[in-house]
DNA sequence: GAAGGATATCGAATCGATTCGACCGGCCGC
DNA sequence: GCGGCCGGTCGAATCGATTCGATATCCTTC
C-alpha cells in the first residue's frame, strides 16, 4: 500500500485501458467485454483499489445515497420509543431501492456539527412536530432537497405521512363510553417541546400535533375529561400519571385513555400499586399497538398504528421524489384492538363529575 | 430559482470577487475584509445560494463528516437496547468535535444498498461481536478507513473499546456467594447470532464475546451453575427465562445472575408470578446499570457500565484517528451497585445441588 | 523615503470519478 | 461487395469547491 491510495486512473493505466472503461467496469453502466473486465479487476486487485471513491462519485453523479432523518429530540431518546424505532426500520426498508443509508440528525440548527446544512443528503425525512420543524424545513427547502414530513404539519406542498389520530382516539373513547364509563381521564403525550409533566392547564397551547389531535378525538366523546400530560412516552411517565390520577380515592376515573401504550403500561402499574384491578376497577386504553415489553398478562386495548408502514411510505415517497417524481401525502389509519384492559364501568361508580 | 442551482463561482462573479475569496467567506479559513464578506453574502442571498455543496467540498477536503456505525443486527432492534442507545448518544457526543453525523449501517454485506463499501465515510465504528464483524472489518480496512470496535474482538491493531465483563460478573457472583447462595442459575444473553432461547447445552459454542466473558466470570465462582440463554436482551426474554428457572419448586435457584438488567427485570417478574419474594426467596442481579423503565420499587443489584462513556471514547478514538493520530484501546470498568434485589440465602434452602 | 510586514485577494491546480458523443472494427444482410 | 449497425472503447469535459503560493496594497518604522 503506497503513500496515496490508488485511483481509478491508476487502475486504468495498469490495465492498459482508458479511465472511462475502467469506470464502467465498476459501475456496470455499459457492457464491457469479459476480457477487459478481467484485466481491470486484476489491476485493481494488484493495486489494492477497492472501488470508486464515494465522494468523487457522488459529486459527479449528484447523488450521495444518503437520506437524512431529522429528529427533534435528543438523538438517543428518539429510539427509546418503539414506534419511532419501528418507523426507522420501515424507513430503512423504504429507501432500500435507492441503496441509501440513513443519516441521523438532530434539528438543533445551532449544532456545531454536520447538520442539515452541511450533510451530503439526497433527501430528508423530518420526524415530529415542534416549532423547530419549521426551521429545519426551511433549511432543507432552501437547499432544494426533497423532503417528507412524518406526523407533523408541513403545510403547503410538502408530502406528509400522517395518521388518523383524532378519529382513532375517538374510537377508543367511544368504546370506553359504550362500556358505561363516565369518569374518564386522559394521559397525554407532551403538549410542547420541553413540557414538564402535570395537569394540563385550561389555557394550554398544544404545539405537538399528535398530542393535540389525539386529545381532540378524546374530547369529542368526553369533552371535559381531565388531562394529565406526561413528559414523554415512557412507562415511568405513565406510572407518575397514574399515581396522580388515582391519588384521590373519592374522585377517581373509572377509565383512562392513554395516548401511548407505554404510558398505558405505566398507568396499569400505578393502578396495581393503588390496589385497583384492571379492568374491573379501572379500564385503560393505549395507543400505538406495540408490544410492550413485559406487560403480560395484560393485553392492552389499544389502537394499532402501522408504524413500520409509515416509515416505508416515507421511504418510498422520498425515493419517488429523488427520482424526479411527485410524491403524494398519505394518511394511515389505526385499527382498534380490544384487549383485556377495558371492561364495563364498575357498578359502584360514584357520581358523574 | 433557476434551472440549475447557483455555484460558488456564480456567487463570486456576482459579487465581483474570485471564487477563492468567495470560498473563504463561507469556510472562514482565512480572514476576509468585512466589506468583501458583505458583498459575497449579499450575492449569495440574491442568487439563492445556501452554501457550498457538501459533495464537492468533501471531495476536495477528503472528509465527508460522516462516521458509520455498523450494527450486526436488524437496525431497528439495535436501539431497543438501552445500553446501545446510550452508547449511541455518547458516540454522537464523541464525534461532535468533527462535526460529524452518524450513518447507520447494517453489516449484511450483501445488502443492495449503500453499505460499508459505498458510503462516504470518514471512519467507522463497529458494534458487536458476531462473525460478520470480521467481514465488515476487512471491508473497512481495505478502504483504508479508520475503524474502532466496541465490545468485540478485532484482533491486532484495531483500537478496541472494551469492558471488564468477566471481572465484573465475577464480582456480582462473589457478592451472591458471600450472601450464602449456593444454588445459582445464570440467565445469559444469546450465545450466538440467531440463537433461540433455551438451556445452554454442555457443548455449546459461544460466539458472542460479551456472553462468553460474562459467563466466564460467573463460572469462576459457580463453576456448575445452570445456564439459560435468552434470545435477546428484553424483559420478555427474562420472563421466559425466569419461568423456566422457577418451574420446578423442588429444584429452584435461590439466586439468579442475569447478564443484563432487562433480563433481570423479566426474571423478577417471573419470580413474582411464581409467588416468590425478591430478595427473600430469590436474589437477582443484573448487568448494565440502566434504569429499567417501570421496574420500581425494585432497585436492581447490578453492575453499572459506563455506556455513554464507551460511546464517547469510541467517538474520541475515531476523531483521533481521523486527525492522523494513533488511538489506543480502552478498557472500561463496571462498578458494582447493590440494590434491593439481593439478600441472604433463605435458611430453608434445600440440599446443594 | 525606503525597506519590511501585515493583510486581503487572486489564479490555477486539484480532488477522483462519470458520462456522452465520437470512433472503430467486424459482422450481417441484401 | 458494400452500407449499416452494433458492441466495445476512448477522450475530454464536467461535477463544485478548496487550497496554497503569489501578488497587490497599505501601514509601520527607522
Amino acid at each position: 500500500m503506497n503513500t496515496r491510495r490508488a485511483t481509478i486512473a491508476d487502475v486504468a493505466r495498469e490495465a492498459g485501458v482508458s479511465p472511462s472503461t475502467a469506470s464502467v467496469v465498476f459501475s456496470g453502466k455499459t457492457p464491457v467485454s469479459e476480457a477487459t473486465r478481467g484485466r481491470v479487476l486484476a489491476a485493481a486487485e494488484s493495486l489494492g483499489y477497492t472501488g470508486p471513491d464515494p465522494r468523487a462519485a457522488s459529486l459527479r453523479r449528484g447523488r450521495s445515497g444518503i437520506v437524512g432523518v431529522v429528529f427533534e429530540e435528543y438523538l438517543g431518546a428518539a429510539f427509546l420509543d418503539p414506534v419511532k424505532t419501528l418507523m426507522m426500520d420501515g424507513l430503512a426498508d423504504g429507501v432500500a431501492p435507492l441503496g441509501a443509508g440513513l443519516l441521523l440528525l438532530r434539528d438543533d440548527i445551532a449544532g456545531s456539527g454536520a447538520s442539515l446544512t452541511t450533510a451530503p443528503l439526497d433527501a430528508a425525512v423530518l420526524i415530529g412536530c415542534s416549532g423547530h420543524l419549521r426551521a429545519s424545513l426551511d433549511v432543507v427547502r432552501a437547499r432544494g432537497i426533497p423532503v417528507v414530513v412524518v406526523e407533523g404539519d408541513a403545510g403547503d406542498d410538502v408530502p406528509r405521512i400522517g395518521l388518523d389520530n383524532r378519529e382513532a382516539q375517538r374510537q377508543a373513547a367511544s368504546h370506553v363510553c359504550a362500556l358505561g364509563h363516565r369518569r374518564v381521564a386522559v394521559v397525554a403525550l407532551p403538549l410542547s417541546a420541553g413540557w414538564e409533566r402535570g395537569w394540563m392547564p385550561a389555557d394550554a397551547r398544544i404545539t405537538v400535533d399528535v398530542t393535540r389531535e389525539r386529545l381532540a378525538g378524546a374530547r369529542e366523546v368526553f369533552p371535559d375529561a381531565r388531562v394529565w400530560a406526561a413528559a414523554g412516552s415512557f412507562i415511568a411517565e405513565g406510572l407518575e400519571a397514574g399515581r396522580a390520577l388515582f391519588a384521590d380515592p373519592t374522585d377517581r376515573p373509572t377509565a383512562v385513555l392513554a395516548q401511548s401504550d407505554l404510558l398505558a403500561a405505566g398507568v396499569i402499574r400505578a393502578a396495581e400499586e393503588a390496589g385497583l384491578r384492571v379492568p374491573d376497577d379501572v379500564s385503560v386504553t393505549g395507543f400505538d399497538g406495540i408490544a410492550v415489553d413485559g406487560l403480560a398478562p395484560y393485553e392492552l386495548t389499544t389502537l394499532h398504528q402501522p408504524s413500520a408502514e409509515k416509515g416505508r411510505a416515507a421511504g418510498r415517497a422520498v425515493t419517488t421524489m429523488i427520482e424526479g417524481g411527485q410524491a403524494a401525502s398519505i394518511q394511515f389509519t389505526c385499527t382498534f384492538r380490544e384487549g383485556n384492559t377495558t371492561g364495563p364501568a364498575p357498578e359502584s361508580a360514584g357520581p358523574t363529575r
